[in-house]
RNA sequence: UGGGGUGUAGCCAAGCGGUAAGGCACGGGACUUUGACUCCCGCAUUCGUAGGUUCAAAUCCUGCCACCCCAG
């Protein structure tokens, strides 16, 4: 069978193509660029990874290509990501990366090429039965990415084959060895998805301008002033320059709300109940294999990639839910995805639009 | 102008004659295909300043400077 491989210079997609090769498929490795972006000496970010694409096929034996979807990953990913941020959200965008580009323009693309199924190298496996396309955790449970394959549909998972999902890291790494594949001790890759790491604050600050305002605790005082309410989190620490006060208790400081109609950000020092939330409401949920049986059931979730699974009571409410947690959470943020598993199986998840914290701030009621 | 108080890192703050705690912030690293969180490491040869006493001074003494408070 024909499989289209999408290899992104890292081991993990290299030891996939690999071990497709050497199931007999007819292995065709494609590189995507979809960022343009050059550095001071005006090579191209991208060059290097694309480099090892080459390398690692040249070794393994199969034909390799390159496409740019940069301007489909501005529209789809990167404007969503702008104004999500613009309305005070944190996006996830590799969510909607794999969704709209990995695997639907790119998933076009393997087809046009009379692919039998499209490859990359998350850490997931998939399970293929009469009934359809269950999506199950990696066998590598510290490495698990089906959090970002949350919102894929049958259709998409029905073509998509995860080659390194039954393997432990290591072993990915000792493969890639063992057949000296060049990429075999690169570091793995982290960063927004085709953009890589960056100062995150000026990264943001290149598409959306500065908003300085005040920053207050939750009874309104004056502590400082912040630089835009996009460039901070829930939760967050760092960044907020706030030093010791002599009216304060020595502890570090978090960023707990947004108020958007002041553009003022909400801080607080310490952990505190503002910080937490008991249930979030989320208005699309993508349930991979429909809907669950029921109209509340219980299962776990995460609020944010490697996070332990934490237990809640999801009632589902149109196409969306209310997610009832076990355990009050720290920092669930709009705008980042829910995502829901039971045990293995990972059921699905969307973006979460609201959340009932523990103890409201006044300010923003 | 009298009287009192305080000056230790970017900020808060220990120290009260024996060779500069701690926290926050910040920087670096680890972790990590989002943003965060977390963890680790670093961060005052010097205590407003100029002298003096002492084997030894951030600590005691004196002058000066700055800021704060109370009087007026």
């Amino acid at each position: 069978m024909r499989i289209v491989i999408g290899m992104s210079g890292g081991v993990d997609s290299a030891v996939a193509a690999l071990l497709l090769k050497q199931q007999g498929h007819d292995v065709v490795g494609v590189f995507m660029k979809n960022w343009e972006e050059k550095d001071e000496e005006g090579v191209c970010l991208a060059a290097e990874d694309y480099a090892d694409v080459r390398r690692v096929a040249d070794k393994i034996g199969i034909p390799y290509y390159s496409v740019n979807f940069s301007k489909l990953y501005k529209e789809k990913v990167f404007s969503y990501f702008l104004e999500e941020y613009k309305c005070g959200r944190t996006p996830n965008p590799d969510v909607l990366c794999n969704n709209e580009i990995k695997f639907k323009a790119f998933l076009e693309l393997a087809h046009t090429a009379e692919a039998g199924a499209l490859a990359t190298g998350h850490y997931a496996r998939s399970e293929k039965s009469a009934d359809g396309v269950r999506l199950l955790r990696a066998a590598d449970k510290g490495k698990d990415q089906t959090y970002f394959l949350a919102g894929l549909t049958q259709a998409q998972l029905r073509d998509a084959v995860f080659p390194v999902g039954g393997l432990l890291k290591h072993d990915v790494r000792n493969i890639a060895r063992e057949h000296g594949l060049a990429n075999a001790e690169k570091k793995d890759s982290t960063g927004i998805c085709f953009i890589g790491e960056r100062q995150f604050k000026s990264f943001l600050m290149q598409f959306l301008p500065a908003q300085p305002g005040d920053m207050v605790t939750v009874d309104g005082r004056f502590v400082s002033r912040h630089e835009g309410l996009m460039y901070y989190t829930l939760g967050q620490r760092k960044g907020l320059g706030i030093g010791g006060r002599n009216d304060g208790t020595g502890e570090s400081w978090f960023v707990v709300g947004k108020d958007l109609a002041a553009n003022r950000l909400i801080v607080q020092q310490g952990e505190h109940d503002e910080l937490f939330s008991l249930s979030l409401d989320a208005k699309k949920i993508n349930w991979i294999a429909g809907a669950p049986a029921g109209e509340t059931f219980v299962c776990t979730a995460k609020f944010r990639y490697r996070q332990p699974d934490q237990r809640v009571e999801v009632r589902i409410e149109g196409d969306g839910a209310h997610v009832r947690f076990f355990e009050p959470q720290r920092a669930v943020t709009p705008g980042q995805w829910v995502v829901f598993y039971q045990d293995e199986v990972c059921l699905g998840g969307g973006p979460i639009d609201s959340v009932e914290p523990k103890k409201p701030i006044a300010l923003l009621v």
